[in-house]
DNA sequence: CGGCCTACG
DNA sequence: CGTA
DNA sequence: GCCG
């Protein structure tokens, strides 16, 4: 085996063994086992290769006996579905001792070790031994094996030694709050509370590791365990509303809404709903990049010097700003010396001296980003006296520009190759006075939109591509009506759990939207689709012939089905609790509202503010709030009545519970409670320049929490829908290390602003971890109830902080629509790679890919370009 | 007849 | 199970 | 409910 050599790979760190067994001496043959790490076979080769060649190669051995066992993902397997994924390799060598091998397989087998191989050698003296050789190899192989699995052990408890430590701390934090709560603010109770937490230094376990002590392990285990318990039974004395205070003490749903008053009163939290600073004049419309930076080439500018000051601006900003300039021909200087107009939201001389001296800043124009917007819009440079940013400097902006100094000479050679928006970031930023430290980062190109925007090429689709990742899909289709009744079918379906069917009633909409350009006029229109089969051939050629289908009508004319539709509509309510509640004989809203004892004032502070859909739904001919209040509660008493048993049912609902399930299930309660009286809100839809206005609202907070973010506008809105059910908004930031936490932190801040409400979610992502945990952390999300300072409606919005190397995934997979997506990750599987929003992965061996724009995604996944309006595979 | 997207709370 |  |  001369290319034994090749598996060797110099560059890796050595083999080093794990585990060596006693020397065995019989007649002067010599037996040693020896025991290494290997996930793979050519890790096995090379450690095999490294003890016979480097350990033994001044005695080499006579035999390098050899058996090997790794465990490996199957092909198109993602190792979550559990131990059917994996499948083991194993595998075992003689090296010329006849029958050995598989000998010292079998001894591994019984021990159950995985991803190792054994290596007994043998140094043969001269005298047969007969059978009892195998006893010798066989004990030198148990030896290891064993050895390597307390190891093993030992591991798994250090592990879990560690994070009970991590409990034990936060607890002891915790606890540390709860006594001294009277004295605290909503910002002590979370804030400080992390760096609190670190004081401990990590516990060392090295002796334990050392010694390989796993009995004391085990007694660290249990001590660790019964301190935790303690420490709950303490907490739960000192602080009666223990599980919901924990809540809000701890990552998740630290916002509670008001209806957990219990809370607040303890905390003291001063709960500034609508905070001055956003209730002033708002700025002006902020037109994004898509909308005033795109467009014709303008020469209104050309000439002109520019340079833009990237401080207290946000990065979509700084993108439009530059943008703009470029369409309007201007020169983008890199040194503020440079330019004769500089763009700036700085308005202080004291914090434009940070940037600019103001000698030099005397002798330029200094305008808002107003001047730019207006002067493209209008094309035509309009006076800057009128946009003056620092008012001190208003006589040297109006004199200053324009000014006829200019040479046309030097402009017209262009000198610099036409810049590009971000290059010129890129050394704007670098030309900053060294003295003030960045305070934000120049932008990567790749994290802004693309220009000119990718081109769908129609050509390269296949409009009856079983995947919907693969056609058009737009908003609307000739056989909208068509898809309408199937949407019926799959609402049906969905609601009464039958998901398969549900699915199929889906795919069929999409495949009708997605590859069909004309109404549907005969069967054999349709009988060439994918996933359309007998049964929806039949149901198409009903409509076709009547214009109805039967199975759509009686469900229409179903009262099940409007009540069971109704229910889910409110967040938290799914089907099969739709159905529970259905099920009680409860078949209105407003029964739901009694039976999760939604108080009136849950509901009046929402019928305040959508008095329209409010009183229409609480009172027929009243519109006082008095009146109102009494209709609730006449409701009330009216399905004490009708449901007499609500009580039991949350009884049957929460059947042998214990304490944890238990804390679960109360919030759940709460969360439905508190989507009840935000249902008519929620309900509304939300125009398309309110989504904008909001997203601008957004980008202004978060450039206070952490300048320098991107962001896009993802879900509906990105696939250009004129009115969206909710906001998505996907995050990031140059520089990997300002997003960690990043999503708490801008939470509070929206929360304590009055501009967030509720938060519902706020999680970390850890994806990627199939098979190793190195990679987590990757997306942090909140899903947010928002209202826009000075509105009355209130908002879902959805953030989503991704690192910079995921985002386009992120963007991708939060745009949607829901079956594209699918889709898209049915496709991805089918080529060997797995799509997520936080990322691609290759199943072969996990290896990760971050494409660099979005554009990119669909390549890596060897998909054509399809434009974000072209992805509505739902309806 | 098994699979139908994938992840988190 | 519910949500994205 | 449809596909491979």
């Amino acid at each position: 085996m001369a290319n034994l050599d090749t598996f060797v790979n110099r560059t890796k760190p050595l083999p080093v063994s794990l585990s060596t067994s006693q020397e065995i001496r019989d007649r002067a043959s010599t037996f040693v086992g020896n025991i290494y790490r290997a996930r793979t076979l050519a890790e096995a080769r090379a450690a095999i290769n490294h003890l016979a060649r480097v350990v033994h190669g001044a005695k080499p051995a006579s035999h390098e006996i050899a058996a090997w066992r790794c465990m490996s993902l199957k092909a198109g397997k993602t190792g979550l579905e559990g131990e059917d994924d994996f499948e083991v390799i194993e595998g075992s060598e003689d090296d010329g001792e006849s029958w050995s091998g598989a000998r010292v397989l079998k001894v591994m087998q019984t021990e159950a070790v995985m991803d190792v191989v054994v290596i007994v050698s043998r140094w043969y003296g001269g005298t047969m031994l007969g059978p009892i050789r195998f006893e010798h190899i066989e004990t030198c192989a148990r030896d290891v094996c064993r050895a390597v699995r307390l190891q093993d052990e030992l591991e798994d408890l250090l592990a879990t030694l560690s994070s009970l430590d991590d409990i034990l701390d936060n607890l002891r934090s915790e606890l540390e709050k709860v006594k001294s709560v009277s004295s605290m603010t909503v910002d002590d109770a979370a804030g400080p509370s992390n760096s609190q937490r670190r004081v401990r230094k990590p516990q060392d376990y090295s002796s334990i590791r050392k010694e390989v002590d796993i009995a004391k392990a085990k007694r660290l285990v249990t001590a660790r365990e019964n301190a935790i318990k303690n420490m709950k039974t303490q907490q739960e004395e000192r602080a009666p509303h223990r599980k919901v205070l924990r809540r809000y003490l701890s990552s998740y749903r630290i916002f509670q809404p008001r209806c957990l008053s219990n809370v607040q009163s303890l905390t003291n939290a001063p709960l500034s709903p609508h905070h001055p600073s956003l209730q002033g004049p708002r700025r002006p419309p902020n037109p994004l990049r898509a909308d005033g930076a795109n467009g014709p080439k303008l020469d209104v500018l050309k000439g002109v010097k520019l340079y833009i000051l990237q401080a207290k601006m946000t990065a979509a900003e700084i993108g439009e700003l530059y943008g703009l300039a470029e369409r309007g021909g201007a020169e983008i200087c890199k040194d503020v010396e440079d330019a004769e107009l500089i763009i700036t939201n700085v308005s202080m001389r004291k914090r434009l001296e940070r940037h600019i001296e103001w000698n030099v800043a005397k002798s330029k124009s200094l305008v808002t980003p107003a001047w730019l917007r207006e002067s493209v819009r209008k094309n035509i440079a309009l006076p800057c006296g009128d946009f003056a940013a620092l008012s001190d400097l208003s006589p040297t902006t109006a004199a200053n520009f324009p000014a006829e100094t200019d040479t046309d000479g030097e402009t017209g050679t262009s000198v610099h190759p036409s810049p590009t928006r971000t290059t010129s970031a890129q050394a704007s930023a670098s030309h900053r006075p060294p003295s003030t430290p960045p305070p934000t980062g120049p932008i990567p190109m790749n994290l802004l939109p693309p220009d000119p925007p990718y081109r769908c090429d129609m050509s390269k689709l296949d409009h009856l591509s079983r995947f919907s990742c693969c056609r058009a899909s737009p908003l609307v289709c000739p056989n909208q009506k068509l898809c309408e009744m199937l949407d019926v079918m799959r609402k049906t379906r969905e609601v009464e759990g039958e998901d398969r069917s549900s699915l199929s009633y889906q795919r069929a909409v999409s495949v009708i939207k997605g590859s069909i350009s004309e109404e549907i006029a005969h069967r054999r229109d349709a009988e060439k689709l994918p996933y359309i089969g007998t049964k929806l051939i039949t149901m198409i050629e009903e409509y076709l012939e009547t214009g109805h289908i039967s199975e759509v009508e009686t469900t229409l004319a179903s009262p099940r089905y409007h009540t069971l539709t109704a229910f889910t509509t409110i967040y938290g309510i799914g089907p099969k609790t739709a159905r529970q509640l259905h099920g009680l004989g409860l078949t209105t809203i407003e029964q739901l509202e009694t039976y999760y004892g939604v108080e009136h004032h849950d509901v009046v502070t929402t019928a305040e503010h959508g008095s329209l859909s409010g009183e229409a739904q609480t009172s027929a001919g009243t519109s006082s709030e008095g009146s109102a209040k009494a209709e609730i509660q006449t409701h009330v008493e009216a399905n004490k009545e009708k449901a007499p048993d609500a009580v039991a049912v949350k009884e049957a609902q929460g059947v042998m519970l214990d304490s944890e399930e238990d804390a679960r299930d109360v919030m759940e309660e709460n969360w439905i409670k508190i989507a009840l009286g935000l249902r008519h809100d929620l309900a509304k839809k939300i125009p398309r320049d309110e989504v904008e206005e909001i997203h601008r609202v957004v980008m202004k907070e978060l450039d206070d929490v952490e300048p320098g973010c991107v962001s896009t506008i993802v879900g509906g809105y990105r696939r250009g829908k004129e009115e969206c059910g909710d906001v998505d908004i996907v995050f990031t930031h140059p520089n990997p290390e300002r997003t960690r936490g990043l999503c708490k932190r801008f939470m509070r801040r929206l929360y304590d602003k009055g501009i967030v409400t509720h938060v519902m979610h706020l999680s970390r992502f850890h994806a990627h971890n199939a098979l190793r945990t190195t990679h987590w952390d990757s997306l942090e999300k909140a899903l947010s109830v928002f209202v826009l300072p000075g509105h009355k409606t209130r908002r879902r919005v959805d953030f989503i902080f991704a690192q910079p190397d995921t985002y386009w995934t992120a963007v991708v997979g939060w745009t949607g629509s829901m079956m594209f997506e699918r889709d898209l990750r049915l496709w991805a599987k089918g080529r060997g790679l797995k799509f997520d929003s936080s990322g691609i992965t290759r199943r072969r061996d996990s290896k990760l890919i971050f494409p660099k724009t979005e554009k990119e995604v669909f390549d890596v996944l060897g998909l054509p370009w399809i434009d974000p309006t072209l992805r509505n595979a739902d309806l």
